[in-house]
DNA sequence: GATTTCATTTTGATTAGTCAAAGTCTCTTC
DNA sequence: GAAGAGACTTTGACTAATCAAAATGAAATC
């Protein structure tokens, strides 16, 4: 069986990859996203490629190999399902949820796993509107994509929050900018870094660039 | 934080410590308990006793201190409230959730714990009807003796069967001695070592003394 | 009281995961 | 094409948890 220390690694590997043409992800994305030193990374890289979960170039990067990539998913599959019952089940908010999935991934069972999407009714997406993987390891379309993207005046309906930060989670909470609520652009100026967009019938406001990207929208 | 090794060994000095008069816990009770070597446990109780979570007394044996009492029961409350979960609300066997809430225990938070507390009705007894210490680490009294106690001709409630092992749990099961279930004593011979019972109004059968002792009732 | 036995403790090693700091590459920049 | 900058890797060291096997102690037996 995989560590917990393992899989906290190749889910963060799968992640990163999936934001990467080629699936390749360098060692330094790695040690930051996991908060390690770079030589801790690059160790504990050889380690997953001694256990056939991943291939390693030096100084290129890493891709997940079929096995890794299907133990990453697994990963997604529980911490997004966790995360689904927190929020679902036991009233938790879903701005502090994360590390709480963050433990409990690593703790649970195929068997439980199995009951537990099962009473929550097989859900497609997590509370941060992630798609969560089904058992064997296929994504449900996303179809959505940032709001520095979309065209104005056409009414979308949020998805998905990238950063997962308390800190943005609660800005975005403060502006009604939560998953399943209705949003439109009503206005995008590219020069001066800008959106401007009503949530339903309030005032419209604007947002930088940064913070638009990383809200996603579904037509 | 205490890690999940940690918090093992006070769990299971706590439960060894409950069925002695002074609290003291030997050495090789607690090596065998956790399945470790003789050595190891030594050494574990040394760090113990530095974060004053035990007092060791060199080949006497180990107490709790009150810190380690609390955590003991924070323990067994996050196990307990666990295998409540597993059996209430997702349907699963109560002979097979042990292992899993040893691992869940662990991954659980305080607040996480206090919602499922709240969700699942403050519940008293455990599925295998131990009781649920509460959150400032009070027992339920318990009031129930093992059934090689029990004078003949008056109705039992079984509350608890205190062998958990899978196999136990099986033949417990096959016999209808389950938590909840009205048995009786119809005979008792301590000379034979046996204890004859009926179960609601079957066909009563015999019982030898070591699995007698395992089962509690409340009369 | 000496001896044996058995539980316990000590010792020496191992493994997973980690860091800091030193060393090495590779890609820009001039 | 030499130099420098930054990313990456290597090295050496540390901690928690563990085991096997040797050493020790205390209680029971002779
Ligand atoms: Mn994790
Ligand atoms: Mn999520
Ligand atoms: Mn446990
Ligand atoms: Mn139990």
């Amino acid at each position: 069986m995989p560590s917990a220390t393992v899989e906290n690694y190749i889910k963060k590997i799968l992640v990163l990859s999936l934001d990467t043409r080629e699936g390749q992800v360098g060692m330094g994305e790695i040690a930051k996203g996991l908060e390690v030193a770079a030589g801790t990374a690059t160790s504990m890289i050889k380690n997953l490629e001694r256990s056939k979960l991943v291939r390693y170039k030096s100084r290129q990067g890493v891709t997940l190999t079929a096995k890794g990539r299907k133990l990453g998913m697994d990963m997604l599959r529980r911490h997004r399902l966790v995360e689904t019952f927190l929020v679902e089940t036991l009233g938790l908010d879903w701005t502090e949820i994360h590390q709480e999935a963050e433990e409990l991934e690593h703790a649970i069972s195929e068997k439980v796993l199995d009951r537990l999407d099962k009473f929550l009714g097989r859900p497609e997406y997590d509370p941060h509107g992630d798609p969560i993987p089904t058992k064997d390891g296929k994504f449900a379309e996303r179809r959505i994509r940032n709001l520095l993207e979309c065209q104005s005046k056409q009414p979308r309906t949020i998805k998905l929050l990238t950063d997962q930060s308390t800190d943005f989670l609660n800005f975005a909470r403060r502006k009604g900018l939560v998953p399943g609520t209705s949003v439109e652009v009503t206005n995008r100026d590219l020069i001066s870094d800008a959106v401007e967009l009503r949530v339903g019938n309030k005032k419209p406001f604007t947002l930088g660039s940064k913070a638009a990207k990383k809200i996603l929208v579904s037509s």
